[in-house]
DNA sequence: ACCCAGTGTGTAAACGTTTACACATTTTGA
DNA sequence: TCAAAATGTGTAAACGTTTACACACTGGGT
């Protein structure tokens, strides 16, 4: 068993709230109690409870992180951001996957607020409306995502504008039947659709189906083939992440490298190898390491005065054209 | 402010201790008493404080996992395994990012000690052998690496295995001079390297330099650099790791694509463009899934049972031969 | 000589649990 | 029929902190 405060009292020859004081380094402490009590410390080893500190704060130096998959890399990116700027005013992070389920959202906000965290952290999943409100939260920063209705703090991306943007970037090339790769059930999904869809007004390329799938590669390889099998003619695509798109252009090396070849593949989140497959495709390249710091700060900010109004920042995603 | 357990039981009409076996599930209970407790938990929207329980049983429902980049492909699937077994078994995560600096690796560590973590996963660095017996630590599992000297929980590769095996299967091929890029200051970049020159004995084909730099993307692609410049005669060359492989790999495909197209490239950890760049890469793939899971299992196994007898897990990696 | 402000320290309560112990009541077994 | 065991409940202590409050002493200004 590790030593107590009181220990050091009694090593220090003074109360415990000496002891406290100085650790604290607040108060009146006179420079002999004061060395006495360091000797003590140092001599024991002695390190402070951060539950008996917590529990009689009511507040932790924690904060937790709920995202939806720690593997994607545009959220790991923000993972360490956040816990970069997180070290530097004294938390460390509690890491959540929900997995996009909203199950598991609830059940790890609850679990959060039991843990008596500092703040929260979250890019929500689409219905996490009600597990919000229900109970009394800590100080929350959404991230990546807003929740509809709701006036909170946020860091997002402008999806739409990027996927205007990235699709308008296709729609230059000359391209017949364009077709758009989607991640389920999220808000920012739902944001790049209309951005995708806005791109074509007016345009003469055609637009082919819109298809939504589980955020992961192996799915993206699927839903992939099956619109190469399903729509002949689609000859360009659009992806809407770095796992999907992953899957995808391996699909499309083996049943569809004509499309390659044609600059006819672009995507979000550049990936290491968008930029040296032959040709190199454009990208949105998503700002995550700042997207994560601002996060992060603003949660920083709330936790210390949780009366300051509501920010909602929104990030621009960067075009990078390549192509050859 | 939420409720306590003392509310409930004034709702309750019962005592505190009732209400605090109800919750339990332990202890007798009449059917009456267990009732009204759980209708006023639910009326209350009770929910208890995990800080005053950790306090009480001087132990959390915390794990800390201490890596050194979570930005890392390997160890954000290893995160992630970590996460699954432990949130099943009832347990959340802390994580902890070193950046492979034992400064850092001790604060963190003395850290999870303050928070009463019930246990904690750690890749140590190069020098944490001292951090480690310094102070009393809770149930401790290493994985990826080992520290010299220790017998603890662990679960590893087989780094030189692994090496030699993906250095023999280069050379199968007619290369002349084979240089080696590996990470610095870890455990796993020494046993592969030792791997690496092992495969050479007895072969007639030249080892170049052996490479040691911080595992980023950046730094594979400006020692790439540096190395074809410095030793125009290497012809192939072994990454140590996916970060430092796909900065190589740029680099290669700009000044060096005569090496890649004659099949001199090869690495550790599967990057997803390893097996649809032309012509593909062979890698050895890294069980980092298994490598979480088993780790996490461990841990658990050891929390429950502080007296068990330490297990020190090998896993193998797998050569992906590609290649065209 | 007295008061007040500034120092320095200790005592004890509080944070929200769990649980050992005590006590009361009921059931069981001979 | 009575002891022992089983059942049910409450009281209070403990976990390791922080901090409000009380108290004591010092020194300077009147």
């Amino acid at each position: 068993m590790s030593h107590s405060i009181k220990d050091v009292a009694l090593r220090a020859g003074c109360s415990i709230a000496t002891v406290s004081r100085v650790l604290a380094g607040k108060g009146y402490i006179s420079d002999e109690a004061r060395q006495k009590v360091e000797a003590a410390v140092k001599e024991l080893g002695y390190r402070p409870n951060r539950v008996a500190r917590s529990l009689r704060a009511q507040r932790s130096r924690v904060i937790g992180l709920v995202l939806s998959d720690i593997c994607n890399p545009f959220f790991s990116e923000i993972s360490r951001a956040v816990e970069r700027v997180a070290v530097r005013h004294g938390y460390t992070v509690l890491i959540c996957n929900t997995d996009e389920d909203p199950k598991r959202e609830e059940h790890f906000l609850k679990l959060l607020e039991e843990e008596k965290v500092a703040g929260i952290l979250l890019s929500p999943t689409r219905a996490s409306a009600k597990s919000l409100d229900s109970s009394i939260l800590p100080p929350l920063v959404l991230f990546d995502r807003k929740v509809a209705g709701k006036h909170l703090d946020s860091v997002v991306i402008d999806n739409e504008e990027a996927a205007l943007k990235l699709t308008r970037h296709l729609l230059a090339g000359k391209h017949q039947k364009i077709a758009g790769i989607f991640g389920a059930k999220s808000y920012t999904a739902s944001a790049r659709i209309k951005g995708f869809q806005a791109a074509f007004i007016g345009a003469e390329t055609r637009m082919a189906g819109i298809y939504q799938v589980p955020a992961f590669e192996a799915e993206g390889a699927r839903i992939m083939a099956e619109i190469l099998t399903n729509e002949p003619l689609v000859d360009a695509v659009v992806c809407s992440s770095a796992l999907l798109a992953t899957g995808a252009y391996t699909t499309l090396r083996q049943k569809g490298p004509h499309l390659l070849e044609a600059g006819g593949f672009v995507c979000f989140d550049d990936p290491s190898w968008a930029s040296f497959v032959e040709p190199s495709v454009s990208v949105i390249r998503q700002p995550a390491t700042t997207l994560g710091e601002a996060a992060a700060d603003l949660l920083m900010k709330r936790i210390v005065d949780p009366t300051r109004s509501v920010s909602e920042i929104v990030l621009r995603g960067d075009l990078i054209e390549r192509g050859k």
